[in-house]
DNA sequence: CTAGCGTTTGACAAGACTGTTAAACCTTCT
DNA sequence: AGAAGGTTTAACAGTCTTGTCAAACGCTAG
């Protein structure tokens, strides 16, 4: 009985290319987190079965229980594991550069590659918000308690900054983190919705993403630009 | 064995206010429409339990078999059902304005507002989105082939024609669709989450619902507004 | 009154899924 | 070779959930 406690593999998920070795198969644990969290994304915590976890990692089902004793376990240690790589990979792939204007796009453009680079995991995580119990709360609060990287804020420093030096308007900055994140990460839910209007994107997801990008930049470079306001008042309601 | 053919009570959700007498309580299938709705949306389609549902409607759960046949079908009418409401209503509350901007922004608190009033909904289409079984896209593409009025296309014709008359920018509309959409609809996907960096959010809901409408207008306005490119080029990558 | 018909209910049957256990296996160390 | 300990497997047990059925209920028409 020596599972139970803490991952033996606590592995990178992205190792760098080790020797020229042929890919050695990964150990058990490791095969049941990728073959878990492919299911869970897709069917969603409850829609997803065991057996299919295991079929799809090639081990007999009674290893899921010998490793995590039971589903929900398994649930956490697969949304605790992913979530925390999730996030450290991607702050680490939001760079800060030097200007707003460098920034932003950095941002933008490392997010949906991020996410498209890892879209189980963000799939996971959306699910857990739609319809889950808490899970994702209780491990943002943990990460956020423990001074991890929150992908988000650096972003926040910079434009607040710019704000300071009168580079950008004086703008609600936590609306606009929201609008920046809700235009990147959106498309990826939308997905089935948006191929129905959007045809191009079935084809050629790449270049619908690569287009994607370069419009969120440019709308959020022209709307935080300086300046008075438009035609008319600013706000009415 | 009367039912299992259509709904009798294909009443309307939103009845407006009739005489005076106390609300008599709704027929059985209606009840059981409400309570499928609440639950799956919460539960999402799998995690739902047809016991959970009969108790919230207060009726036996064979009922539900008697009125539906199986989960499945009784998924499906609700969906079914109530996406074609949603989509009805969402339209309707998506008045046009003859301006452009006044277009903007009778679409983004509509959407809003609506969304708001209609979360269940929202989440049940979102969820699908996430892990369902191409319901959503059957259902939308039946709707677009019976020419239903499909709620963003108005405000895309009202933004294609400013671009013709110069109004706003040349944008490619689609994405600034998708934008808009996803700057008035994510924010309910991710509440969880934003309640965390946003704890008004929390205490006051409406106001921060508020605060977004104007936000993303004015983000928007000012993006679309014509004019040169930004400090530098245009678009980079 | 009662026959008919739609509605509702409790009980049951069948199946799906999870979790447990004992034995087999395989490697390592003595 | 043999013991030890972790790993893997097949089979089993228990529970939860869906779906079915026959009987009971209540209303209306003849």
């Amino acid at each position: 009985m020596t599972p139970h406690t803490t991952p033996t593999a606590a592995a990178l998920p992205d190792p760098p290319p080790q020797d020229g070795s042929p890919p050695e198969p990964p150990p058990t644990e490791q095969r049941i987190f990728e073959a878990a969290l492919e299911v869970f994304a897709r069917k969603g915590r409850d829609g997803a079965r065991l057996q299919e976890i295991a079929d799809r990692a090639e081990i007999n089902r009674a290893l899921l229980h010998y490793y995590f004793r039971t589903k929900e376990q398994l649930y956490d240690a697969v949304f605790e594991h992913g979530c925390r790589q999730f996030m450290a990979g991607l702050s680490q792939s939001l760079r800060a550069e030097q200007g707003v204007e460098d920034s932003l796009r950095a941002f933008v453009y490392g997010y949906i590659d991020y996410i498209f680079r890892h879209q189980d995991m963000a799939r996971l995580m959306l699910n857990e918000c739609l319809c889950g119990g808490g899970v994702l709360e209780r491990h943002l609060t943990a990460a956020i308690a423990a001074r991890e990287e929150v992908p988000g804020l650096l972003l926040e420093d910079r434009l607040r900054a710019a704000i300071g030096h009168g580079e950008i308007r004086d703008v609600d900055l936590r609306h606009t983190l929201l609008t920046i994140v809700s235009a990147c990460l959106f498309p990826f839910v939308a997905l089935p919705t948006v191929r129905l209007f959007h045809s191009r994107a079935v084809e050629d997801f790449d270049r619908f993403l690569e287009e994607r990008k370069a419009h969120i930049v440019d709308l959020l470079l022209r709307g935080l630009r300086p300046g008075s306001a438009g035609s008319r008042g600013e706000a009415r309601a």
